[in-house]
DNA sequence: AAACAACGTAAAGATATCTTTACATATAGT
DNA sequence: ACTATATGTAAAGATATCTTTACGTTGTTT
């Protein structure tokens, strides 16, 4: 069996910024607990959340999100 | 007051495309009441979906997916 | 050591996304 | 008129996304 799953590198992106998860929760109108869980792939941003963040970043979607077909999980 | 709100332009790239709701839902493994709900803008797909249509339309995001601020309401 | 900021996490509840089943409408072809 | 294909829609139920509240950990600064 396999599976698609979406992972992100908002951590990464959101530290080379130098940005706080409290900043960022704040600056896109979540609390800090949705960026944390998102950060930590506990669960996808709706499309709406993920195209904040993008624009946030200033980035394409692919260098934040990845959709990935991973084996057996 | 104003709202954020993603509104999609699939409709009108699947009929460019010469594609059924029935067909793309079937290669994207969603029911055609899923497609049909988003097509009609009822609610927006999640984050995943949203790739994989993206991925399906060979497109970029921003031309599928437009996140606008609305006023009022 | 005490205080502070950033981050981790958990549980309860609200709303959104999606499926299943079912019925209905519209259009085209025979 | 009948059949087939595509689309619209509604209701019930499952799971995902997000908020609120609350408490815990880690690292830094004074």
């Amino acid at each position: 069996m396999s599976v698609i799953a979406v992972i992100n590198h908002i951590r990464e992106i959101r530290r080379k910024k130098g940005i706080t998860q409290i900043k960022m929760a704040e600056d896109l109108q979540v609390t800090r607990q949705t960026m944390n869980a998102i950060e930590k792939n506990k669960y996808n941003p709706s499309l709406e959340l993920a195209l904040k963040i993008i624009a946030y970043f200033e980035m394409p979607i692919e260098q934040v999100f990845i959709l990935e077909e991973e084996d057996d999980e």
